[in-house]
DNA sequence: AGTGTTTTTTCGGGGCTCGAAAAAATAGGG
DNA sequence: CCCTATTTTTTCGAGCCCCGAAAAAACACT
């Protein structure tokens, strides 16, 4: 049973919404953010009054300068650089990458490390984190109180609460709780992220016409992963973060996939396997752990070149992608669709076997409403997703305190 | 953007969650609402008068009669029954089935009738269904105008404005506005509902203790449906009705599936599929229209006494249906599942390799937390569900009118 | 009949949003 | 250069809503 609506949460709710309102828009007038919430004028003026007043919002000039119309000219809203900060961290094979973001957005201060997640410790993995973060809290730019939030993003399974890494392709180490960890050491609230629904939150931010209620973004990379938003909400599994597409099973019993087990869609169409493929090892050859963007760059540019064993490897990634987005359809219906990482750049060779496993399947009745766009550089993807999400949290939560989020869940007081 | 919340919206909101507390509890005291919505006594002393005051509720005992508690005795509320009532149409295979319901959920007046589904024309089937509705509002112990909804489920695609039938498998016809239809014909506003949604909503009511927030319930039929219940809302694909679990494929290129694709899972563990592997057909063998029960029966019967045909028919529906299964719980994470519908008595046959098959996927590392529950008929669900849903919706739209719904998008008024 | 206990109602207070009207700020026109 | 039309923003009073505390109600127990 759904909790009933106290009096106070109105207008921490409002206040929410018009901080949303003003993020999404730049700097929009009291006017435009009227429209925007369904509010009225003289609310949308107390409340933005209390937000200048408490510093968090700023008047400038109106985002549309041009626009010189008869009457009293528009006062631009926009949200205070200086109001907070926020830290990003990004896990990936091989590469640890920090920033600092004002809480307009803007990075502030960052960092960039080549590690080798494969054969590293456990503690030598959190060490190197929580000291790369510890570095830029010690930067001099930087006013540490204002940090009010960590969001971390890894490749791999985190747990529903956002708290922990289950599992990830770039280190043996499981279970690692990254966000108690960060959370202890710094006292600032940390949050765990999966990759990919980072790439979905930044591609929404990106391009919202194209990216708004229901869309899918597929990581080809070593692994595949996916994010998905429906109903303009991003979607997680009940328990995880979910969301395995590579992990739904093309052929029963078939090739054999990083996670053990075999016929999985990335056994297929992860760069171990169109590598695999393209060497014809056969498909129970133990997956090599990391082919470099420049191998699978000149792998695609052979495929292109001449009908061999580097083309059908291609060919084998579409038929999986396309059969696995066609069951996806029919659970979910057909949705835009965003192809990002390196693999993405070899679209055009993996697309017309999609295409056609997808028609095979109860997805591909729909298929005009199916497009794909692509992305190769997941990285700056990442990053920009996980910025929004700890900015978002800091709207909600600490400039809008109070409002029940998701994981309140209501509770019978007996 | 959301839409923010209007100061009138709360009491409507509060009057909702009020109304859905009593339907869900039965006779709760007004104490007993407060805790469960977390409002305070006060308002839901106002509210409960309100709402008596305009004979939705009445007072009565309290539903646990026992309890002789020292202090003032709890006084409890009810839905009056005469407040309005609500009609459930099932159209399924040969079969149509009408009941009227009064706002307590109790039946007051059906009517069921045998058709031929399979060969009647548009103009037949749609006339049906608006005679036998007519002949129940006509009913004398019926008041017309008490009936403020009418929901009909059917088996097969609907669309996601829950307006029209779009395609099923018991009819040659499709694009059918059922909604539209009884609507103009009677004035009623109406619903199109999938038949397994509406199972799901069923089970749910039934055994929320099992069915709360995330479960899935897979109807084993003829064909092979879904109802998905995620983060305790009925999951719905973007388009249409969505949840096509029948319609994943499980082998490319495998065995027909009656939708003229192959390898569906639907295509090893539909009825048919199932009938056509225990006669040793060949999976290229066009499907039969229809299996009865009994032949059904009788085939798990066979499966159980020796190890023939019958039973490796057995084996392989259950394999599609783990496989399915698993790449399902790839996506979403193991929830619980309700079988149901005749084969579901078969599951005993079913069970072993379905198992078997989950565990080789990424879904089965979380086994444990997968549990099977069956139940042989589906068209007392599907009536419960439709029920609920149209009750669900004079509670929320015309006894708490104005709430803004899943449905109710916010608009730019620019 | 009195006392204790629990439920329900009443009442006043504080907040919130809204609509209307006023104030503010500017472009255009004479 | 001043006045008017226009648009944005603020102000103000009214109406609601919810809450907490206290009072009232309704019973069990002694």
């Amino acid at each position: 049973m759904s909790v009933g609506i106290r009096h106070d949460d109105l207008r921490r709710r409002n206040r929410a919404m018009v901080i949303a309102a003003v993020r999404q828009a730049g700097r929009p007038s009291r006017t435009e953010i009227a429209a925007t919430t369904g509010l009225s004028h003289s609310t949308i003026s107390a409340i933005s009054s209390d937000l200048i007043g408490e510093g968090i919002l700023a008047e400038g000039k109106p985002s549309e300068a041009g626009a010189l119309k008869r009457g009293r000219p528009q006062v631009g809203l926009g949200l205070t650089p200086e109001a907070a900060a926020v830290m990003t961290v990004v896990l990936s094979l091989n590469f640890l990458s920090v920033a600092v973001i004002d809480y307009a957005g803007q990075v502030i201060s960052e960092e960039q490390r080549r590690l080798d997640t494969l054969t590293m410790s456990r503690e030598a993995l959190i060490g190197e984190c929580v000291a790369i973060v510890r570095r830029r809290l010690e930067d001099p730019d930087i006013d540490v109180r204002s940090v009010a939030r960590i969001a971390l993003a890894i490749q791999g399974i985190t747990d529903t609460e956002a708290r922990a890494m289950l599992w990830s392709p770039i280190t043996p180490q499981t279970d690692i709780a990254f966000a108690d960890i960060l959370e202890a050491e710094f006292g600032i609230p940390t949050t765990m992220e999966n990759d990919c629904n980072m790439m979905a939150v930044a591609l929404r931010r990106r391009d919202p016409e194209r990216y708004r209620d229901d869309f899918i973004a597929i990581l080809l990379s070593h692994g595949i992963g996916m994010g998905l938003v429906l109903k303009g909400e991003l979607f997680t599994g009940t328990h995880s973060s979910g969301g395995e597409f590579g992990h739904m099973i093309h052929r029963p019993g078939g090739a054999l996939c990083r996670c053990g087990r075999r016929g999985c869609v990335e056994a297929y169409a992860g760069n171990y396997a169109i590598w695999r493929n393209a060497r014809q090892l056969g498909e129970d050859t133990e997956p090599v752990a990391d082919v470099s963007d420049a191998q699978m760059r000149a792998l695609a540019a052979t495929a292109r070149e001449r009908d061999g064993p580097e083309r059908e490897a291609y060919r084998k990634a579409g038929e999986a992608l396309g059969y696995g987005l066609g069951s996806l359809f029919a659970l979910i219906d057909p949705a835009p669709v965003a192809m990002v990482g390196v693999s993405a750049a070899a679209f055009d060779l993996i697309e017309p076997a999609l295409r056609e496993a997808i028609a095979q399947t109860a997805g591909g009745q729909h298929s005009e409403s199916i497009s794909f766009d692509t992305e190769p550089n997941e990285l700056p993807l990442i990053r920009e997703g996980c910025a929004m999400r700890a900015l978002t949290f800091v709207d909600q939560e600490i400039f809008a305190p109070g409002v029940p989020t998701k994981s309140s869940a209501g509770k019978n007081v007996a």
